[in-house]
DNA sequence: TGTACATCAGTGAACGCGCGTTCACTGATGTAC
DNA sequence: TGTACATCAGTGAACGCGCGTTCACTGATGTAC
């Protein structure tokens, strides 16, 4: 019995978590019904059969990577809602949180975002339950807010599952904020600031990934991508303002 | 010069209509960049070769579905909000139609939300720009509605882009609500009242479609698709009212 | 109206290629005594 | 500590298959006179 040992257990974790890794690359530019397994395989460096030694297939796999992007995340907001207590303050601090977060891990929201409706059902399904789990947990933890005004669940359960959307929306709009201005500020500069492991273990074992590709002229580029990102910031705080009058005036209309 | 004749571009553009109308099916299980061109001509019954005539390759085709698929929601939302006057009744009104459009034209709405941030660039951005169109549309159409308060243009935009996104977020939302329970009420009957041909000329001439598959069971089913879909409604139309909520105090906080 | 020629949507065979999966294997790691 | 055996992560060759693209072609439709 293998049980749980040592130098065996922890190369094929290395090997396992490399083909994460590669895979969430490679999806960056694809979705995950058109990844191939070889494509894979030959990114990290093993034979195609060794891949079976770890997922029974590529939506096996898709799955492993919807826990490890969405994971993170949870914890993040958790600690936010539970924080601040003025709404413009709570406001701001979520909306620097997720661009801080897309910054941070901007595949893990790619691929949560290009999968969520994808082609793979297993991995739509995962995303959908993983994110009721979210929407649930915004709801727990507005309850002591709204309480006061004792609303019905179902309303406290639609409010949550706006901001959760809201909150995919964003991050999405990020996301393609930064994308059109490769190496914009901070994509890599931020990390060095705290950890720079990832939610799990973030990109890079093959040495595949690097801060963003061969970064280029980020001077004017990297200006325009955060225009574009601080516009995006402006919206989403003034879209979560406004739901937040409504919110005030919900059982008074 | 053939300039603008009979029988041979009328059949030259019913195989074209084919071939789109084949591929809109097929990519109800998978995603565009997944889908095969061999497939989709095989499915309509024409040789490989054939296709180039139409297309370049399967992201052109993919292009004219994003028009194709969009166009018809303009008029259909253009003419709601020009319509009722309360807060209430429009709101009544724009999650029926969405819901109406839904069930009549799903495959175009599951085409939209996979492959809004799917794995085809010329395809995701051909969908950005079309729902940059919309926002537009949306922020004129209310702008007669707000300018007795004044509204600064780009908190009109911001309210704007926040109507679309929960308009996408409702459609996709429907979408589920009825693929969870296939054979769901309405989802064929609703098509005999009015045109059934669909925005462009919907699904079908390789006799491939039909109403939704061997329907089965229509009862149990029917009713579970039923209830989830007013249960979406119910939510979209609370989030909806919250939304108006805030807005009409958001020039006196 | 009839004839000769042009156009071009669709054909079908061929190509080279990379795919997912299988299999018996190798050799380092782990276990029992 | 040393030896004999078990485990099992990763190998590499092989398989049959369907893919996208090309090409010269066919024959109905369209045009000119």
């Amino acid at each position: 019995m293998s049980h749980r040992c040592g130098v065996r257990q922890a190369q094929k974790e290395k090997t396992r978590r490399a083909l994460l890794d590669a895979a969430l690359r490679l999806l960056e530019d694809q979705s995950l019904s058109s990844l191939g397994l070889r494509e894979v395989t030959r990114a990290v460096g093993v034979a195609p059969a060794a891949f079976y030694r770890h997922f029974r297939d590529l939506s096996d796999l898709g799955v492993a990577l919807v826990e490890e992007s969405l994971g993170s995340l949870h914890h993040m907001i958790g600690a936010i809602l539970a924080g601040q207590d003025g709404d413009a303050e709570r406001i701001d601090a979520t909306v620097a949180a997720v661009a801080e977060h897309v910054r941070r891990y901007p595949a893990h929201i790619r691929f949560i975002a290009r999968e969520r409706h994808g082609g793979v059902r297993a991995v739509r399904e995962a995303i959908a339950a993983e994110l009721d789990r979210f929407a649930d947990e915004v709801a727990t933890d507005f309850c002591p807010r709204l309480s006061a005004e004792d609303w019905p669940p179902e309303d406290v359960r639609m409010l949550a599952e706006l901001y959760v959307d809201h909150m995919v929306m964003t991050a999405t709009a990020f996301l393609e904020a930064q994308a059109e201005h490769p190496g914009a500020a901070g994509a890599s500069g931020a990390a060095d600031v705290e950890d720079a492991v990832g939610p799990a273990g973030a990109v890079g074992p093959a040495g595949a990934v690097g801060p963003a590709g061969a970064v280029g002229p980020a001077g004017a580029e990297g200006a325009a991508g955060a225009e574009d990102e601080r516009r995006v910031a402006a919206t989403a705080r003034k879209q979560l303002l406004l739901i937040s009058l409504g919110r005030h005036h919900w059982r008074d209309g």
